[in-house]
DNA sequence: ACTTGCAATGGGAACCATTCTCGTTCTAAC
DNA sequence: GTTAGAACGAGAATGGTTCCCATTGCAAGT
């Protein structure tokens, strides 16, 4: 499963003329076991001990070779996922407003139908071409509810 | 109309034993006449050629008295805008992810009921308790598309 | 009007996540 | 095995945001 996901990873890298090495291989492997979007603090001061530069810098090309997603939670710390093509698996978040923290969900196929009907219908007027869609559920999570 | 606005905010900062002044008012002005999000430069940089510390400051104590939201968007710029209470406009934004700019835009009254179903019938399973939801579509404005 | 107390202000320093620099190390191809 | 270029890693630099503190402004009581 996170071997399957290493093997995506290796051919996207490979066509887009960068190489598999050991510290990218890492980053994914933390992403994959996540089910939530990590801080770049997380994967550094992971079970791998990677360090700061070498982490920010593959994480930037690993974001251009469209493997993994910077996403902007409650605070204005990024956080990174892998991307829904290599996961197979379409989510939204959770957003705590209290301590920033996001968790995986998945919307119920009604409600994503109907935002494809929505955008598809939209796109008119502004010059405004929509590529994907961010919807988030804004909270308190359980851990700041107390 | 941005009078009206003004008289809420000055309202609402009574009610938290705060001072409606010059610069407060001054930025409230500012997000009123904008239909989209403001970043932090852009307020300062303004018409008013407002000092940073100050706006900061107030931008955060307004944000305290829920007279303004900050939104985070495709970059790491924080923009704030008034909200929705005092607006009464019920908006989504379009963020381009090529320059990180924003605009408003309001969904079909079919997507808006189908995410508050679902929000609805959501909630239970996991401690999290939602406030309010984030739709944006992610896209290439008319500028970066030229 | 004149204090008096406290909130608000504004310039600049501090903070911190992120990015850049540069010399070293690794990798893959010849 | 050599070599050219990619990747690495430590630390400096950057830049948006926040903090500090001395000064200013406001409002209530005299």
């Amino acid at each position: 499963m996170v071997d399957d996901v290493q093997t995506l990873v290796a051919a996207r890298l490979r066509r887009v003329g960068q190489r598999h090495t050991g510290g990218r291989r890492q980053l994914v492997e933390s992403l994959a076991r996540a089910e939530r979007p990590l801080t770049a603090a997380e994967l550094v001061g992971g079970d791998h001990r990677l360090p700061q530069s070498t982490t920010y810098r593959n994480l930037a090309l690993l974001e251009r070779a469209g493997v993994v997603h910077r996403v902007m939670g409650g605070d204005e710390l990024a956080r990174f996922e892998l991307a829904e093509e290599l996961t197979g698996r379409h989510h939204h978040h959770l957003v705590c407003v209290s301590c920033g923290s996001m968790e995986d969900f998945e919307a119920p196929g009604s409600v994503e139908r109907g935002l494809a009907a929505a955008f598809g219908q939209f796109q008119a007027g502004t010059g405004f071409r929509a590529h994907a869609h961010r919807l988030d559920l804004l909270g308190t999570c359980a851990k700041c509810a107390g």
